[in-house]
DNA sequence: CACTTGACCTGTCCGC
DNA sequence: TGCGGACAGGTCAAGT
């Protein structure tokens, strides 16, 4: 479930290591989740690495950039020459060979994932980023902004409007629940039914989990990991997610879970209104 | 038209 | 032990 913060630790490994190497070759193991013509890049090198929503987008020295999905459970892992791995494994669908005997393994056992090599002067046509949503560490997130979008989804409950892509981009199933707690807003609650305290703290809420969320390096549930291999942290620090049966760490009382949009959905009846 | 639901996948866990 | 089914959830397409 890589979300914002998952996504962000990893363009962070990415600029910070491989800006500047060269692709070499690319070996594609699952053609179904590579689209786009990797001998487009051959010989480019990575020139820098962003970020819009889940969405990686690694420009390269020719004109043409490499869009990386994780969806559920994608990895985007950096080998050096000569540095022990298990790697390739069967979940390994992509594997770009860099100069110096370098390797970044793309893997994915459910493969809802996916690599598009794009030109990257059309990238703002690509049909993710022509509807994906605020960026919301963007300066133009502000608490108006977020109620001029409340006011549009008045009827959806606040948990589908968090986890809505084309509204505040980068909020999935673990960050909305906790996102959720931190403001004390039950996640059945209709946008309408917000009082002018909560959409505060609604807004408040989004910025801080998020921000501890990639402080704390992402959550490592079952196969999320970093450029290097490593887990996140923040599932240690979570309230609700995946709490369910066990004691709420402000109340004590019983954290619940139920589904809800057709995604588990954990929260504390005593803390959230 | 705005929103909801199902499909896409496969590894893991639970109950029989 | 083995097996069937539920579950995990990001996004798009199809349905209401």
């Amino acid at each position: 479930m890589p979300e914002l913060p998952e996504v962000e630790t990893i363009r962070k490994g990415l600029q910070s290591l491989l800006v500047d190497r060269q692709i070499v070759s690319i070996d594609v193991r699952l053609p179904r989740i590579f689209s786009g013509d990797a001998e487009a890049v051959r010989g480019a090198s990575i020139v820098n690495a962003t970020r819009r929503g889940k969405l990686l987008i690694i420009k390269t020295s020719s004109s043409y950039s490499l869009l990386v999905h994780l969806k559920m459970t994608g990895q985007l892992i950096y080998v050096t020459q000569g540095k022990t791995t298990t790697l390739p494994d069967k979940s390994t669908k992509v594997i770009f060979h860099l100069d110096s005997g370098d390797r970044l393994f793309f893997n994915d056992y459910r493969t809802f994932g996916f690599i598009q090599v794009y030109p990257t002067d059309q990238l703002e046509a690509h049909p993710f980023l022509k509807k994906v949503g605020i960026e919301p560490f963007s300066p133009q997130f502000t608490k108006s902004y977020l109620l001029e979008l409340m006011i549009k989804a008045k009827n959806m409950n606040i948990k589908a409007f968090l986890l809505d892509q084309t509204r505040v981009a980068g909020i999935g199933n673990i960050y909305a629940d906790e996102i959720l707690f931190a403001a004390k807003i039950l996640p059945s609650r209709l946008v309408s039914s917000l009082a002018a305290d909560e959409q505060a703290a609604l807004f408040t809420s989004i910025k801080d989990i998020l921000s501890k969320g990639i402080e704390l390096r992402g959550s490592s549930k079952t196969s999320y990991v970093d450029l290097l291999g490593q887990k996140g942290t923040f599932l240690s620090e979570a309230c609700v997610y995946q709490r369910n049966g066990l004691h709420c760490k402000i109340c004590g009382g019983v954290i619940q879970k139920s589904k809800l949009v057709g995604r588990g959905t954990h929260f504390c009846l005593n803390c959230q209104h």
